[in-house]
DNA sequence: AAAAATATTCTACTATTGTAGAATAAAACC
DNA sequence: GGTTTTATTCTACAATAGTAGAATATTTTT
């Protein structure tokens, strides 16, 4: 399982928005879905770093380019949260949901969430 | 609360070595603690980086500096692991333990230790 | 005090990232 | 078919990050 390489915060939003929609996508669709003011070059320009990143296919219709993702939103928060817990907590999960809690980012809703989730995991 | 800014890899593999030690720290001491194998200049340069975005003081002793942490590990890290849940995991803490789960990232020991701390939260 | 040792600061160079104008190519329109 | 429109590709530039040699300054040693 080779590890799908770290996306800058850019291409990461863009990557976001591609999967929040149906595959594939052209550039003025992800243009519209993303939240920041970016040119439409600019875009075009994050769409191409993460083709050769391999996050991205691309395939060319008429003028028109549709991109598809090479790489699942799953499979890359499975390798980012992974690296986080190793690197920032000390491969302690529980520190990393101590800390959310110090920092006031553990809702109720959250607590909830993950008794749930321990519980359904082996008893 | 302003958020102490995400540091890039390097300069975080220094402030954890600093972390773990006893404050002030010397470079050739981070230097010895760090796992990389780093030029002493180049550790240098990210201890002056550091300082200058105000991660560190540095104290000048004859020939020597000392540097000393301005932002604890637990702060940094209760702003990055926010940080990450909100830009990765949709802001939901459940996501991202099951998507550790997934990652065969969960110990059962961090399984245990979590159900503790839920158990010592608000019932 | 001069010489040798050494910690720090300067300077520098490459790669990556954020950002986007210019140039190009292809489609649509008249 | 020529002109306008427009999506994409090229080119570019500043800021950050990784890396470290050169130059400088301060101690130690002799």
């Amino acid at each position: 399982m080779q590890a799908a390489k770290r996306l800058p915060d850019a291409e990461l939003e863009i990557m976001q928005a591609i999967w929040s929609l149906e595959a594939p996508v052209t550039a003025a669709a992800v243009q519209q879905r993303v939240s920041k003011e970016w040119k439409a070059t600019s875009v075009l320009t994050f769409l191409s770093r993460l083709c050769e990143k391999g996050f991205l296919s691309c395939e060319k219709a008429g003028r028109q380019n549709y991109y598809t993702p090479q790489v699942s939103r799953e499979r890359y928060l499975q390798c980012e949260s992974a690296r986080f817990v190793r690197r920032l907590c000390g491969g302690s999960v529980k520190n990393l949901v101590a800390s959310l809690s110090d920092a006031g980012a553990l809702t109720e809703q959250d607590i909830a969430d993950l008794r749930a989730f321990l519980d359904a995991q082996g008893r």
